[in-house]
DNA sequence: GGGTAATCGAGACGGTACGTCTTGTCTTAGG
DNA sequence: CCTAAGACAAGACGTACCGTCTCGATTACCC
């Protein structure tokens, strides 16, 4: 699986077998520190060339965007999706991950890069298919994965929509990671889970 | 409240009873027209100053970015936060906005433009303020108002964190269109209603 | 003559029995001192209005172009063309005057503008006109009327052509002020006026 | 001598080796073509560059303003300097050579352009710097050339100062040309030669 | 172990858009 | 009606990047 998690985006054609991989390294650090610095629509493709020792060109032969480079920077970052741990109480493991999510999104390296990319896929197809691709659905997957054990265990309902239930957990933090309207926090992983695990709805019977 | 609605993020300087109308009014429908066809990232203000029939300088005299006129532009298209309908299902009233929402988000013409003014809010703090404080909030504080009495007439739990609810609520939502996984739908607003209210958990009792 | 000498330029129409003399007086002096601060060039009607304390229209009102303003407001600077001296020596009185114009030319406050409104009136044919007219010409009239005396007292050839010994005797001059090979000086003043009363060929019989 | 002419104001720093020498043509034949058809002030490096199907950058590379670049144009339309002709008779050589340029300053193609290059170093030392160095000064030395034979000869005093004869010459061409008095014309060449080498002063002996 | 083919760093190129500046006209309030 | 103030349409400025292209100069594979 990781080993080609990281290049569905970068189909352009050269021989891969020739491929420098000091100026890919070059190229994926020199991305992400760029991207730090500044921000994610500040850096661009010949500032990323030239921090590198590299040229342009090398950029576009192995990658069809910035947002391209920037992705695969952060895959390398993040790392594959691992399983997530399984306790045996869903809702601790499912505590200890999401806040592990909002404490790297709240990180000064990591948030803007992230939501930077996020912000470059609305406009670019290829960015919006590779951050699906690579990013959200293997990590939405591995959790939907714990949650179908979690069924199983009788700790939730049968009858339960676990992708929905995926998004139901995770979009709240999205909700306030993109839209600004406050920080994602550890504090918000709790309210989120009490209230999607108890329910809105007054209790039954 | 939506006296000062739209017009926080443009604050520059000049004096406002000398403004052009005619002209404001040609940039935001240029603005938004232009988004519409092609794109937000493919649309330049010099774009939209030719098709506005407008000097450049009176689009940077009046707004501080692309994003700013067509954050402002879209607020007129949305117009101002309504209130909740309240039929006294909460349920209901809730289904009804939130199936207006995703069909208005997956609207061609509208959808796009506004995925890439959020787009354009992860790199510009300024837009990023604007889309909080004038499109997001009035809509949050309007639907947690309706939760609030919801909450009164017993529909939700007395110890909800109603800010938190609809966080729970709208975020799937989000999540499906800005990490572009699936579109949202309203089949989605059934499943996302059904889950919430009633909670992961199992059958308590 | 001198009554109406510094208006030709102007004739754009409003009633001039209405026009305030002292907003022409500061726009006057504001031109003439934002050319020798920055330079002819780097002065904007803009400048001078706000320099001014007037409005732009006052100025395009009464005037038909920059060039015009500096334009008679170097005409005022300078001052009417006075008749030449006439002590009787006629080669002794070129030198006076002619040093005078050197002198000039060579002040910094002064020769800058003036050579600006000279490279102005290359592109503009009212700048260009206006300079003949009113600043040219006038002085070489007056040097030709003291030439003409020349000629009578027999200190100058019966058969010269005087508009074309002006020319002779100051186009040295300009040749260096304007191709800027080597600025004028009162030691030029001296070598034209011997090369050019003695002539270039071997002494005579 | 001809060989390092055309490059002086250029320096801006490029590996000149890798410079697109049909680029470079394109922007000098548009740059002379646009000065000729419009005039020098209306002329822009927008257009110039439109013109010549060229980048504006190109333009920017190689030359550090639209006065260097309608300088270099110039100067291949005029060509080097080429010597005087030395028929024996200084008179006629410089006849010929005068009336040569009072044709070339007269044409409507040429002699706005060269007045327009002529105002811009009015406000641009650099444009002044290369037009001293790569048109005026070779001329100059050519014909100074040519005096200090004609000198050798006898046709010339023994004492007198060339560079101020060269001066003497053709300041009053350029005396008409700039300050817009009347045309330079063939006529005028004839009258400031029969009135240099005679000289102002009466009969001598 | 020499030939050849692709990648590499470098950077010029034709373009587009940027955000600023200035021009000359037009509009508004005040005297 | 003239004035100061300044918004307006127009459009050039010089800069930054885009993505493509052309250069030698290393590689690294194949014969």
């Amino acid at each position: 699986m990781s080993l080609v998690r990281s290049r569905a985006i970068a189909a352009k054609a050269p021989d891969p077998t020739r491929r420098n991989q000091q100026s890919r390294q070059a190229i994926l650090r020199a991305a992400f520190e760029l991207c730090s610095e500044r921000s994610y629509e500040g850096t661009s493709v010949e500032a990323i060339a030239a921090r590198a020792g590299v040229g342009k060109q090398t950029i576009y032969r192995w990658w069809p965007s910035k947002g391209a480079v920037v992705m695969e920077a952060l895959n390398d970052v993040v790392g594959a999706a691992s399983d997530f741990p399984d306790s045996g109480d869903v809702i601790a493991d499912l505590r200890r991950q999401m806040t592990a999510v909002t404490t790297l999104l709240s990180s000064p390296d990591f948030g803007p890069v992230y939501t930077g990319v996020i912000g470059a896929a609305q406009s670019d197809p290829a960015v919006a298919e590779a951050l699906a691709a690579q990013i959200i659905n293997p990590r939405v997957d591995a959790c939907r994965k714990r949650l179908e054990r979690a069924r199983e265990a009788g700790e939730i309902r049968a009858d339960a929509d676990l992708d929905a239930a995926v998004e139901l957990l995770y979009g709240p933090i999205y909700h306030r990671l993109l839209l600004h309207t406050r920080p994602p926090s550890a504090e918000q992983v709790n309210t989120v889970l009490e209230l999607a695990f108890t329910g809105l709805g007054p209790a039954r019977a």
